[in-house]
DNA sequence: TAGATTGTTAATCGATTAACAATC
DNA sequence: TAGATTGTTAATCGATTAACAATC
């Protein structure tokens, strides 16, 4: 099977942005070469997985040297497309909804935030560092218009899954959802759960392990 | 080994929130029992996993007739340690840790935010939802009064490692870290990193792979 | 060249799934 | 009782680690 074609595992999937942070850093500072044995004390992994994961896509090393910081940052950016730009779009103008629009970093990063929507008439017409706040009955509306690739969904849960079928009816390539309710998608399009209480539980449970409980 | 005090892997503890989640809803729509078929269904796993799964814990089930659901819930309540009450400050009063100190919903879960701490002269004084904005120069003096579980940190990410040592210091028992970088604790901490970006990225990831490229 | 470090194969480990006796 | 479904052991699968030949 020809490199960077097979199937890639979850596991692999979800440390990739770790390398892509530590290679940043590493070029940030100056620094030119690596050997996974490195980045490998570094990132608290072994040497011989990151070896095995970037071989999943490529040989980007070389025998006695290790890895070219430079072209393995660049490597690292194509293998997670932040290459490319992309367009998303906002559902939900409340707390979480307007501290993603107001992180200026993903924006730098390619990731280009055309509209926020809401229920509330409060909102609506209201503008986040220049993005107006629409009317989330507009939705369909305007995904006829302004093609996107990522709708945010940062909705009640009661809502969620209803918005996010929206989003993909009007072409929505990816489902980025803040609501604490697992959203389903089509198998064509990609969907990232991000459950801030989940994570949080998880904390109060690692507490009350710790103390032997 | 007894059931209960044997370590339990990562794999298990990420299920946790999502088991509590279902039957949660469950017990809110009044459904009294349930089997490990049909949870298995509703959810995406195998009813194989879920029953190895439970019995990490204990014997919760009862042939023949399956999971009470309330049971169920209130043991799912315990193991995460939902059943008791965490105190919590907010180090980082920006779009997110903004953000965090408004979702009410933690406070419903006895996750009860005792302070926001920030650097910024024009936020320091101010309050959200009636928590106070302090300056981070008197965390330590605060933590001396106020002791506290969880300390949240959302400051940029230069200032993150330093914040989150002075709370482990002043006895801090976890660290919920928004910042994009790995945070280090020691081993009797805990520590969750929440990493938005890397989240996103992920998700470029996929729309690249699922349109074949 | 000699030393270093990769890419890759083989071995190990752990997690998931299957199977089924126990039992409600 | 008969049917259902658990708890648990055994089998499978996949991911991680170790080892080492290839090679810079």
């Amino acid at each position: 099977m020809a490199k960077g074609s097979g199937r890639i595992s979850e596991a692999v999937i979800r440390r990739l942005p770790r390398y892509y942070r530590y290679v940043r850093e590493l070029m940030q500072n100056g620094v030119t070469r690596v050997s996974s044995a490195e980045l490998s004390k570094r990132m608290g992994l072994t040497a011989s997985q990151i070896r095995q994961d970037f071989n999943c896509f490529g040989e980007f090393g070389q025998q006695g040297y290790g890895y070219n910081v430079e072209e393995l940052y660049e490597h690292l950016t194509r293998i997670l497309g932040l290459d490319k730009k992309y367009h998303l779009i906002i559902i939900g103008a409340g707390n979480i909804g307007q501290a993603i629009a107001n992180y200026t970093d993903f924006e730098k990063e390619g990731f280009i935030i055309d509209s926020l929507f809401d229920i509330n008439p409060r909102l609506i017409g209201l503008s986040i560092r220049g993005i107006e706040i629409r009317d989330v009955e507009q939705l369909g509306t305007f995904l006829q218009d302004h093609p996107i690739d990522i709708a945010v969904i940062a909705t009640p849960k009661s809502k969620a899954q209803e918005v996010a079928d929206n989003a993909v009816k009007y072409g929505a390539k990816a489902i980025w959802n803040f609501a604490p309710v697992d959203i389903a998608v089509p198998a064509d399009v990609a969907v990232e759960n991000v459950h801030l209480s989940d994570s949080l539980y998880t904390l109060s449970f690692k507490i009350r392990e710790l103390k032997g409980e």
